[in-house]
DNA sequence: CAGAATTGTTGATCTTAATCAAGATGTTGT
DNA sequence: ACAACATCTTGATTAAGATCAACAATTCTG
């Protein structure tokens, strides 16, 4: 029942996700400049709101510790989920074209989250340029997200998309410095089948073919990947070596 | 065979594009600021590369006349098409991330592109707080566009996605002052299908149905929308007047 | 701890869109 | 203008995954 580990002292200064936030290319007197505008939020809990679509656009958000999904609700009344996000990533720049949230922000566990109120960000981001390029490239990292989730859905069949997920979800825990062949994710199967756009009975039956195949054994919340290659193979991914950094391939 | 026309004048202060583009927000001198550091290329022609994955990351490119296509090649040698972009779209963001385009853009028809020099872009914005504002923005927007395209992609049945995309490129020919029910589009079918994750067969049955209907009339590369009201029923989105800035639904 | 509610599994059937195929229409180049 | 090629259309068939249904496992609640 491990939570998803913060690696954290306070601040940016002692956070041990400065290599995948934002203070990512900046020296430590800028972090402490970037530090001092960031607001340490109270815990979410599982099931409560980081932001709702809809609602005005305050802030850009920092996961610290724990895990959120991002979705929205169709007109049938279904979930669409846009993606999951893990310690270091940083989330709400769709409300910035029109300051509203686009998508709602939920936690799936407790989740610690810094707040960056956007107006101050953006003030400082003029002062600081390694700080501003960050951001940026923030933002770019979150349009090609969005280009590989697009990828998936039009060209990849059930298995592979199924296959690429825990590949890629391996890659993230990963980079973070977390067990990447065995760990827990705190999501419902129903909510990675919407985020994959199959449905949890096609999710199910593909999850017991990689068990059987012993690829891979997830079993409620608990994930274990048993042969990296085969899953790569399935996936369309190459292998990558623990200590180098992952990239998502390039058809 | 009238081409998307540029409305421009030498530059971006004589641009139509303005409102759409780079220069929203800016005030007359920092425009002229703007356009002292952009670099007008020789005209593209249909077939032609703006730019190609793989290649390193130098320009943000603003389209000012024309229209062109971003893709990717899939390992089984499909493309996978990721958008289309018309006059005063700003593209090329994918490349920041690791300075190293991430997909392949190509030209429809004649194409006149404005080019962006990032590192001049970068400094510049640093001094002019609106346009950094404006390049954030766009950058949103993107983050949006690839949502939406998700959104399609996993929730909505083959003729939903078509009536979507006819309408869709309406209201973007309709802000860009285009005539937007009647117009035309340099694009093949083929290509369209792939960017809805639909087969050409799939596609060209649909237009049929669309046609039988009275609601759509799209041959070849003309487009005719004859029942807008009927189309966005269709599409699942509300019709909107002329003269209002149209707004990607929220679900 | 018992019972209710939610989540996950598995099987049978159905539907949508893909695939395969052939012909029609349109475009390009000489 | 004609040949060669590319694109589009339409029909028949197939297949992947959705849907429907029943049940099992897990978790939540009082």
């Amino acid at each position: 029942m491990n939570e998803l580990k913060p690696a954290f002292g306070s601040g940016c200064n002692s956070c041990g996700l400065q290599r995948i936030c934002f203070p990512t290319g900046l020296v430590r007197n800028d972090i402490t400049r970037l530090d001092s505008i960031v607001e340490r939020a109270p815990k979410l809990s599982k099931g409560e709101f980081l932001y709702k679509a809809g609602q005005g656009f305050e802030h850009l958000f920092a996961i610290k510790a724990g895990a959120v999904k991002a979705f929205n609700i169709t007109q049938q009344g279904e979930e669409q989920i846009l993606g999951f996000y893990l310690p270091g990533d940083v989330i709400g720049m769709d409300g910035l074209e029109d300051l509203i949230h686009q998508c709602n922000v939920v936690a799936l566990e407790n989740t610690s989250v810094c707040l960056l109120p956007f107006d101050q960000l953006e003030r400082l981001a003029l002062q600081i340029p390694a700080l501003n390029h960050q951001l940026l490239c923030l933002m770019s990292r979150g349009l090609n997200d969005g280009r590989v989730h697009s990828e998936i859905l039009s060209k990849r069949n059930a298995d592979q998309r199924v296959a690429y997920f825990v590949w890629y979800l391996s890659q993230r825990f990963m980079i973070r410095g977390y067990k990447h062949t065995e760990f827990r994710f705190g999501v419902l199967h129903r909510e990675v089948a919407m985020f994959l756009g199959l449905t949890p009975e096609t999710f199910s039956r593909i999850l017991s073919k990689l068990t059987e195949l012993k690829i891979v054994a997830w079993r409620r919340k608990e994930i274990k990947i048993i042969d990296m290659k085969a899953l790569a193979d399935l996936a369309d991914e190459k292998v990558l070596s623990e200590p180098s950094m992952p990239k998502i391939k390039q058809a």
